[in-house]
DNA sequence: CGCCTTCTTGAGATGACTCAATGGTGGTGG
DNA sequence: CCACCACCATTGAGTCATCTCAAGAAGGCG
């Protein structure tokens, strides 16, 4: 049943500070979310659901909105934006997803995809058939349960983003999702390279940004030089510094308890 | 184990026009979402679980933000609003949960609550154990996937919320919020009285509506005069009436067929 | 009957948007 | 190796949606 590992167009053009993705390891190894705590056993069956590697180059479509997509992913290295658009073309990234990280659950796992995943950087994906995932998870409680409490992760993360969204001005939007992506780049770790102290490496464009926190271009560019000017935060050279972390921590209400529970 | 069954302050004050609550039936019978699709045996099996059934009037709170609560609900009856609050005092309301729907589920449920729920309506509550509910959905599978997929279905309500907020106007944030609920309200059907083919009992002040969708209230009451002035909805005497279906279908953007779906 | 909450409406302020032009920067191809 | 091109970021000027403040009206509840 399953089908031949592939590792097709591996990084094609783009900056890619964050250096090529290093070779591909054995999936529980990198695959820290998901199998998180879960029995060896468990962990040895689950091979046999595994359908192979992939590796995306930055920009690229990893599956779109209303597309019968056959996979869902754990994410190994990169960033992958997952996003929700308007027929007119607005589009919302509901989340980043960072290494380690699943994408593609869904209510409806027989359905056609809810929302899209676009590659932000070089990535490196896991897939499982969604077909199969319900059946997997009924078959080894211990990963259903896992995935329920990783999905009721990724909730908590977009409760936040629409508490900021719902209520919040730009700046203190902006600071709040600078502070949950170096907070969480950080709890990553060795996975994502290029991170200080002070900061991390930062692939996200401006239009980007605004498709976060709900923000035109424009405006974040303005919203950028005030952070800047207020000497709180910065980005520049593709990375993200925060100057001023008791600022930031006032200015966006970050809750750093939020990434200190040994659950991803 | 199990405390005894609470029928406290039922009905107190609130115009109510739904009627005070109906009598609490067998948990099984009422709680469609959870339970349903869950083998018989299971069924049974779940009642040790259960630590009865409780009342609250409307506007009481049922947990807070932040409170080590130690119940997770069902809900049998009534709305209830789960928010989120900033220092500052402005509150997001996340969703509405409506009868069928599961309340307090989250990624750490030992760990306090990431959110309030406060009762809208008189409601009726059937509670479970936090501390024993991982326990319970690795014990039961079938109960453990359902209440995955459960949540995955209240994270697309949370997402269609967000990509509303960061990327509409209020009129169009308003108009989804109606057809949502309006959709979801009639699909629980004689659960909750009242309902017409082009209307619905609805509990919700302006301060609530502005709450769910990011608005003040003074911009409700604006915004609402604006859809009746096109002829498209309104609300009075407390009850939405869809005046202008595929004018509001156009206008709110709402996909029907994300009701249509066999599971809540 | 009277209070208290909720809704409505007006006037003015403002944060974020639009449109438009300019300036960088990195990748590509000659 | 340089020049061009595309894409991204910045800045300015003007507009508009939504907010704030404030007053008054309406409706439910004790």
């Amino acid at each position: 049943m399953p089908m031949s590992n592939k590792k097709p167009p591996a990084a094609r053009g783009m900056k890619q500070k964050n250096g090529p993705p290093s070779q591909c390891a054995k999936c529980p190894v990198r695959a820290l979310a998901l199998f998180q705590g879960i029995p060896h056993e468990d962990l040895d069956w689950t091979q046999g659901y595994r359908e192979g590697e992939f590796a995306f180059p930055a920009k690229k479509v990893v599956y779109r909105e209303r597309e019968q997509h056959p996979y869902a992913y754990t994410l190994y290295s990169g960033w992958v934006a997952i996003s929700k658009s308007l027929p007119d073309g607005k589009c919302q990234i509901m989340r980043f997803a960072l290494p380690g990280d699943f994408i593609g659950f869904q209510a409806d796992m027989s359905g056609p995809m809810t929302l899209a995943a676009t590659a932000i950087t070089n990535v490196e994906l896991c897939a499982f058939p969604r077909s199969r995932m319900m059946n997997m998870f009924v078959e080894r409680p211990q990963l259903g349960a896992r995935m329920a409490q990783m999905n009721a992760r990724y909730m908590e993360l977009c409760q936040h983003h629409l508490l900021a969204a719902g209520q919040r001005s730009a700046i203190e939007r902006m600071a709040f999702l600078m502070m949950e992506l170096f907070f969480r780049v950080q709890r990553v770790g060795n996975m994502v390279p290029g991170s200080t102290e002070d900061g991390i490496a930062w692939p996200l464009a401006q239009l980007q940004i605004g498709q976060a926190i709900g923000l035109t271009p424009v405006h974040v560019s303005r919203t950028l030089k005030e952070l800047r000017a207020q000497g709180l935060a910065d980005i520049r050279d593709h990375r993200l510094i925060i100057n001023d972390m008791e600022g930031m921590t006032e200015l966006s209400q970050y809750d750093i308890s939020m990434e200190q529970s040994e659950m991803l």
